[in-house]
DNA sequence: CCTTGCTATGCAACTCGTTGCATAGCAAGA
DNA sequence: TCTTGCTATGCAACGAGTTGCATAGCAAGG
């Protein structure tokens, strides 16, 4: 149940509410955990049953009114229980191995605009990635003074850009392996 | 619900029972695509009052009997229809960068041990995968005689070791920040 | 005025995935 | 004989995640 964990620590990083979580969802913390507004609304719920978080109304002009969120003692207490105990390495999914796969009993080259359309879309994220490192973390190499945030959030940053490398350059060796098929028909 | 395609792409490459298919999902399949037995019983009881497999009962001596599933018309169907639309690229969902995230707040050095038990996890990962290539894929560049499910299994074994080398290397730079803390305390 | 669109929150229903438990055949060794 | 352990299948309950829908405030433009 690591999306209660994802919520606090970015709660910890910023307080603020719901639909923030959920836009956040879809930009830094997005890039290595999910999560729809529905399930937001839901744990943060349960977290502020649970007396994890504080809730605070703040009116707004211009726009509705919203609920902001910050993490209570017990909600810190649970974040650092959950970091001193060891997890599982995640297991993966990837559809797109499933359909390289696959495409061994119908026909192979036809997916090369799909594998393109995924080549696309990580070479897309990892601009975006390299954007943000280049506003966010300018400094590179010149180490200031010790800042756990800033450090940690640029190290999974780097993960997430590696990731993205990765996967383009698996995806361009995945589309020569096509391309010999493709003159095979 | 890939877990579906993966199933029928499993049972293409080789027939075989709900027991047998879940063994494959803790290997090969597995590296992509997880499922429990429980998962994988349920589907196939699915699939096949959906006429998508078929299924034969086979005496063994020395165990049980088993139920061997084999891959049926529509179901080919349905994974060919499957393979030609186009899937979304994967959100992925790494537990250890929200904890690498969280542990700004809590003690960054207490991490280490952490990421170096998943640092030997995919090392070990690696290993396996690097032990199956030279196994199943020995003549590396000699290209041979256009075998899809072979080049096409092989390729994504290459992206599984391709990605646990990123990892492997990702997790050296995050212990590397980490350890700058540790000389901080 | 009316539509479009963004902010903001939420319910209900459903599917997917996990966990615990149960049963049963058979082999091998204490 | 009794236990352990692997093969083989399955139920029941629960929790996590997805999808569709609903409501409401306010701004901007046609």
């Amino acid at each position: 149940m690591a999306l209660d964990h994802a919520i606090l620590v970015s709660l910890l990083e910023k307080p603020g509410s719901g639909y923030e979580l959920a836009r956040r969802f879809e930009r830094s913390i997005g890039y290595f955990w999910t999560a729809t507004h529905q399930q937001i609304y839901r744990v943060l719920k349960r977290m502020e049953s649970d007396g994890w978080v504080d809730v605070r109304d703040v009116p707004q002009q211009g726009r509705p009114d919203k609920k902001e969120y910050s993490v209570a003692g017990p909600g810190r207490d649970a974040l650092s229980a959950w970091l001193h105990e060891p997890i599982e390495p995640e297991s993966v999914r990837h559809d797109l191995a499933v359909k390289i796969r696959g495409a061994a009993f119908d026909d192979p080259a036809a997916l090369i605009g799909e594998v393109r359309r995924h080549r696309r879309a990580h070479t897309d994220r990892l601009e975006h990635y390299l954007a943000g490192e280049a506003r966010d973390f300018p400094e590179a190499g010149g180490d200031g003074p010790l800042d756990a945030e800033r450090e940690l959030q640029h190290a999974v940053l780097r993960g997430g850009i590696a990731y993205e490398r990765m996967m383009i350059a698996w995806l361009d060796d995945v589309l020569a392996t096509l391309a010999r098929f493709e003159a095979d028909r």
